[in-house]
DNA sequence: ATACATTGAACAAACGTTTGACTTATGATT
DNA sequence: AATCATAAGTCAAACGTTTGTTCAATGTAT
């Protein structure tokens, strides 16, 4: 009877549903037109309400997409594994090159399906990695609490995986592995359309299977799970 | 006597120096801002024209973008390997898996090279890159001049390390290597800066070897060299 | 009655574009 | 050789829109 999320609202939340669809409906904006290339009074039209309201809640455009930004941090480990966990998994995987080669495939397909398949997240994955080329002013908020959590956990399973190496190298593998998820991301209209595909979620266990197949690969590992 | 590049610019080409310096500004401020980030006025202020240059040499802000774009795609081949290269120095490695790791090597090296390393067109790699998450009215334009040609080179080259394999594969595969190159133009500032390098080019070794051996193991070849 | 939410109207500033006058090399005419 | 008409390039100023923001008025549940 107190709050139904999508119609009603009927108590005392009549505002919070305003301000969560302006939260939707921006990010998806902003990931696919950018930051400049978002007016407000587009904003508010896709969203259907007043030009004035997106002030009123977040006290302008810079508050809206700084909302945004800190919405997504809420739900940065439903998206990217924690260090502890993959620091766990590689401990009981000790020495075993097939058991790690199962916590490198947990690793990938999670970063998969939560970022390529059709999960609430998508549109966050994809405005986020744009703040890499082009810094907003919430940068290194970003920085503090999705881009250096995210790599410290990569960074253990990298280590974890190749063993003693340089430092170097260590932080350039983890970055080609973000980069493999990242550009699938940035470039999934051209790979569709390369694939006669439509959508990566209708296909996405061809493409867990292949980046999973190619990131064992960069890392050493046996590429097939024979 | 005649045409000095720098200055002078004595007899005819009055105007071309003005181009030519709007479309290396232009793309050094687009690359950085966006198409949308960018105003005419800062654009002509940084070029130290006057603002109404802009549109007397290119008609106006999508006329000067697209000028850019024609120029990027002219020096395509600087940059890109072209399939016929790839598909000889295929041929000529035969089955030799060395040999192999040789063609492989020389196309990634001249990516990182001309993508990664000072070249003129580390700035032309950065803004068509953007274009695929974010298509511009010149989009269909670099599909047909850079993307397609590029791809197909890239293509050419992993189905003749990787041997037979789906079609979905090639294709995924070969965009794997796309996103490391792209990746590392694109998030150079965090990279560097988890590096303690200050910039790409001067480690350009380091990285051109670290990437190597990555691809290397991504393709199913040797990662040594031994 | 009160506090929160929404609205249409207006604001100054910045946007891309256009105009007309001024400057300057070029090529034909004297 | 000196002169002049022409065309190209640059510039300051203004054009009409669109931008993000603000405000007073209205609506609405508690």
């Amino acid at each position: 009877m107190s709050g139904t999320k999508e119609e009603g609202a009927g108590r005392k939340a009549r505002g919070e549903e305003t301000r969560a669809t302006l939260i939707e409906v921006g990010s998806r904006l902003f990931a696919k037109k950018g930051y400049d290339g978002v007016s407000m009074r587009t904003l508010a039209a896709a969203a259907g309400v007043n030009l004035a309201t997106v002030s009123y809640h977040f006290g302008g455009k810079p508050g809206l997409y700084q909302a945004i930004i800190e919405q997504i941090i809420t739900v940065r480990d439903e998206i990217f594994p924690r260090a502890e966990d993959v620091r766990a998994r590689l401990e009981a995987a000790g020495d075993d090159i097939r058991a790690k080669g199962a916590v490198t495939d947990w690793f990938v397909g999670k970063l998969v399906h939560e970022m390529l398949g059709h999960s609430e997240y998508d549109w966050a994955a994809f405005l986020v990695s744009r703040e890499l080329a082009q810094p907003s002013h919430c940068y290194h908020m970003l920085v503090e609490n999705i881009f250096n959590p995210s790599f410290t956990a990569l960074c253990v399973l990298v280590s974890g995986i190749v063993g003693d190496t340089t430092h170097e190298d260590t932080v350039l593998t983890a970055h080609c592995i973000i980069a493999v998820i990242t550009h699938m991301l940035e470039a999934h209209i051209i790979i569709n359309q390369r694939l006669g595909w439509k959508e990566f979620p209708e296909h996405l266990d061809r493409l867990d299977a292949i980046i999973r197949k190619r990131i064992r690969g960069l890392l050493g590992l046996p590429m097939e799970d024979a």
